[in-house]
DNA sequence: ACGCGAGTTGATGAATTCATCAAGCCATCA
DNA sequence: TGATGGCTTGATGAATTCATCAACTCGCGT
């Protein structure tokens, strides 16, 4: 990656002007979706509103300082904020777009596995199975 | 382009029986469009259906090889689909959720770039701006 | 003030992804 | 058939992203 042109990472989506061409700011917030991790605690997060960290932590099972590395990240992309009370610290989605990004993200999913699925059963001439729903997470 | 370790890029999206769990999935199709190059060629195909790999080639101003490689990782994650008639290859979205998906894609970077031009204004004191539209692209 | 639990930040080596350059295919045309 | 345009594939070093550990900050209870 062409060092030069590097404005990334620090700033991720937005860099400050935004003279930045849309493509390389829609390509970043993708970069900051394209990690199981991460896609799973914008999941979590998707459902309950206002989780605290804890939750995340058991319902992910990561280490402590594991999870926390992929909060920043989503946080540095603006996906999600946090808020702390208390002792505790809790987060939510940033946007209720982000939850329906990932809603869009599955239907295609679905359809994408799903052709995938058939193209295998007819090269294998077996008869297609009864699909398993992706209607869930 | 490694060979052993690899389980991902070859596969890329739906591993054969899909036992893995859809998060994983899901993060791998945000890692196929992450990236300009790939976003940039989907926002072409969604507009004109069948293109020419010479157009994309103008269009983008790339190296043919360079192109060629974003557009096979694009073909391994199944979000485009190409044809080959008489000397030329035609590119499309293997589905029209591809472009649904970048549409969302849009406005949920709409609020966020527009949240965050906010946030600087007020930091800074200043008036907020007339927010450059960002309908195109 | 001290000790802790709850999270975050920094540093570092390992694993991936990129960009580039050199070859290699396939049609079409001379 | 040999040459060419039009693309794709392979290989490789450079740049990034990940996972792990250790150190650190913030509140709260004692």
């Amino acid at each position: 990656m062409n060092s030069s042109t590097r404005v990334d990472e620090g700033e991720a989506l937005w860099s400050s002007r935004s003279q930045r061409p849309l493509y390389e700011v829609k390509a970043g917030l993708f970069k900051g979706l394209a990690h199981p991790v991460r896609v799973r605690i914008l999941e979590v997060l998707a459902h309950g509103d206002d989780v605290p960290v804890a939750q995340l932590l058991s319902e992910t099972g990561l280490e402590a300082s594991h999870l926390s590395q992929h909060l920043a990240v989503l946080k540095r992309h603006r996906l999600v904020a946090s808020e702390r009370r208390a002792s505790q610290v809790y987060y939510r989605l940033a946007f209720a777009e982000v939850a329906d990004l990932l809603a869009v993200a599955r239907a295609l999913l679905t359809e994408v596995l799903d052709a995938a699925r058939t193209e295998l059963a007819e090269a294998d001439g077996l008869p297609a199975l009864p699909a398993a729903d992706a209607t869930r997470s």
